[in-house]
DNA sequence: GTCTATATACGGATAGAC
DNA sequence: GTCTATCCGTATATAGAC
């Protein structure tokens, strides 16, 4: 709505820049906890050290504020996985790929990023018009997706009855809902990464099928099984 | 925080009461759009068909309206999942009655109710004291998918690997999500349930085992596949 | 560049008429 | 039961000192 303020915008890293960077993170951090319209620019300034009017010297405004985080996460996100996928081997199969992409997008979502953590929480609540650069970069991670999925498909190995699109969708909100429950406390982030890289592999593959026991032939003994340790 | 205000808080549907059920039916609308700190009376009382201040002779506060929200969203969740579990047949096996789960929550939170939208999109930012009713309902329902889980495993059909926790909160995630993204013009709500259950079933059981293509066999005509497009 | 002081708007809550 | 009028706390944003 409001225009850029007057201050330094570009990406070196003077003593201003990186204030201007202090107050960004200050800002996905709060994001991500409070809630767009619970996001209050003293909240910010509190987590930036600084107090809220030296805000405008960097933003236009509250909203033009938040729009950055949103864009800015989404744009990492796609970046961080697209750089991973780029950086694999180029006969890596399409399954082994979309696995790597599972572990990419759950390391910067959940190690990495409150930037992340921002954007899923908050892509349902915030009004359209801040949304425009986030829309496009997450078009362009959708299609990153259904390029992953596509190539699945034509290797033969995406099991039938599974449409592509709901797949994805599904697979990539087990990641996405991650951000809610996990604690590192509890499980490692290794065994969230094997558990959904584990479940999306068995659950996609068209070579995953399910063996029918028929009649009951007596050769798996029924386990009791003691807890994992990870 | 304060305290319930005189109105009817019993279940009858007296004029009265009907009138307090819009009103909460108004607040699950609008918490499930706009957020906890971005829900306002004046909304509510939009939706609802009154003015802001006769909510305050049914509620306590604006606080009291959202906890009762978020519980009731919480307890219908848990108990239409549960009782459909308790309509099948008492030999169902373990991962249909899982799959029969996955269809119950998917229905309660994509065709039945704002009210578990609400829960699903505003637990991580709305204040504890608000929750002290939800997380109870949710205890009681996480209680009953790691019952699901176990009776899994204890059939020995859930797949080595995978930690039972870990995979039924990988499981929750890929549905809850749907509610981000599910537009019943693309997809049938049909065609979420069987991808969801097909993701889930294949994914989780220990007879799914991936058959390795070892040589290429030709039983399988080795598709193009097809370079990205950036 | 960052602060203190302050103008202005908005939303929850109450008072009291009907 | 539901309304109109209003009080009051809080949040964005601006003015202007340093």
């Amino acid at each position: 709505m409001s225009r850029k303020a007057g201050g330094p915008t570009s990406e070196e890293s003077s003593k201003s820049a990186r204030t201007r960077e202090r107050i960004l993170d200050a800002a996905a951090h709060v994001l991500s906890r409070k809630g767009y319209a619970g996001t209050r620019l003293g909240d910010i300034a509190d987590q930036a050290q600084l107090q809220a009017p030296a805000i405008y010297y960097y933003f236009g405004s509250r909203e033009d504020l938040i729009e950055e985080v949103m864009w800015t996460g989404a744009r990492r996100v796609r970046e961080h996985v697209s750089e991973t996928l780029d950086a694999l081997p180029a006969d890596t199969d399409p399954m082994d790929r979309i696995c790597a992409a599972i572990e990419a997008h759950l390391h910067i979502e959940l190690e990495l990023s409150d930037f992340a953590t921002a954007v899923i929480r908050n892509s349902g609540q915030i009004p359209e018009h801040l949304r425009t650069r986030q829309l496009a970069e997450e078009g362009e991670y959708g299609k990153l997706w259904r390029t992953l999925f596509r190539d699945l498909d034509n290797a033969g190995d995406l099991r039938p009855g599974l449409d592509p699109r709901v797949a994805h969708l599904l697979v990539l909100g087990a990641i996405n809902w991650a951000a809610e429950w996990w604690n590192p406390k509890r499980d490692t982030f290794d065994a969230v990464v094997r558990n959904a890289q584990s479940l999306v592999r068995h659950g996609l593959s068209a070579r995953s099928q399910l063996i029918e026991p028929d009649e009951q032939t007596g050769s798996r003994p029924p386990r009791k099984r003691t807890r994992r340790t990870p």
